[in-house]
DNA sequence: AGCCAGGCTAAGA
DNA sequence: TCTTAGCATGGC
């Protein structure tokens, strides 16, 4: 299909790192797979050219009816945020399945963004359901059962390290059911962080990555190195030793309603300006 | 060679 | 309650 989409540019959405599965095409589109289809997004101007999936199903992935000028109107009005919005300009937060986005977060510990991308791309060439597209074989992301009956071996083999033994008890806890991933959308979001956490290699941020990317809940805020370091260096750079409570503190009342989104400007642009870092601008 | 990566966890102060 | 080492592996 082919949309009008103000505000909305692919690359750094794509690339922004919050979705793990997508690859740029030599012709500038992209290719991804979601669910069980292999879908091909491109853009020329504010026309996106989305196929390989229902209308529906790529709307909602996508978050085509979310208007993203009334999101950014939100945030606060500061130095940081406006360089970060500038940077980041028609940047979107998609919606993913919330258990391939959950065990792709498990994965992503201390790991970069390429190498989650090739963890995840084992795992599902491992574990996960073919498919025929385009007259290639294609694999969908491993549903919690199927990740749960695979051995700490196969996992390991996906390169995953450390985080193989967490992603199989992680699965096994899901599968079994003692755990509820449908029941997360009726919770308030404290109750939601703590339920996740019950799963072993979850905490806060893998918890935060996967209410906000996989759940849609904007107040999640995920803390990883970059946040922190972002926080710490633009917003209490005259200040020592900020507790991390502190800074919690700070970005749940000084963010706003899209705190989540306002969060994935910031890690976008400082991620890919290190050096807005190296010494606070005053 | 040593440090760091979209962290989590258990142990010890 | 806060801080720290260990956990695997690869890239620089």
């Amino acid at each position: 299909m082919n949309v009008t989409a103000r505000d909305f540019y692919l690359g750094h959405t794509l690339e922004c790192g919050q979705a793990f599965r997508w690859r740029r095409l030599g012709d500038g589109g992209y290719e991804g797979v979601v669910g069980r289809a292999v879908v091909r997004a491109a853009q020329t101007g504010n026309i996106l050219t989305l196929t390989g999936a229902p209308a529906r199903t790529l709307a909602h992935y996508f978050q085509l009816h979310e208007d993203l000028a009334a999101i950014v109107r939100t945030f606060p009005d500061d130095p940081h945020m406006r360089r970060a919005v500038a940077f980041g300009r028609g940047m979107r937060l998609l919606r993913q399945e919330p258990w391939e986005c959950l065990a792709s977060f498990i994965c992503s510990s201390a790991k970069q963004f390429v190498q989650i991308c090739q963890v995840v791309d084992s795992l599902c060439r491992a574990l996960g359901e073919p498919f025929e597209a385009g007259g290639r074989n294609e694999f969908a992301f491993p549903a919690a059962g199927a990740v749960a009956r695979a051995t700490h071996g196969q996992l390991w083999a996906c390169k995953m390290g450390f985080r193989a033994k967490n992603l199989l008890a992680a699965a096994r806890l899901v599968d079994s059911g003692r755990v509820r991933l449908e029941t997360i959308s009726a919770m308030d979001y404290p109750r939601a962080v703590e339920e996740l956490m019950k799963l072993p290699g979850v905490g806060p941020k893998v918890a935060d990555c996967a209410l906000l990317f996989g759940w849609g809940r904007q107040e999640a805020f995920p803390i990883d190195v970059w946040i922190e370091r972002a926080l710490r260096r633009l917003y209490f750079a005259s200040q020592r030793h900020v507790t991390r409570r502190r800074l919690v503190e700070f970005h749940r009342s000084y963010f706003g309603p899209y705190a989540g989104y306002a969060q994935q400007y910031l890690f976008h642009y400082v991620r890919n300006n290190p050096q807005s870092l190296a010494a606070a601008p005053r």
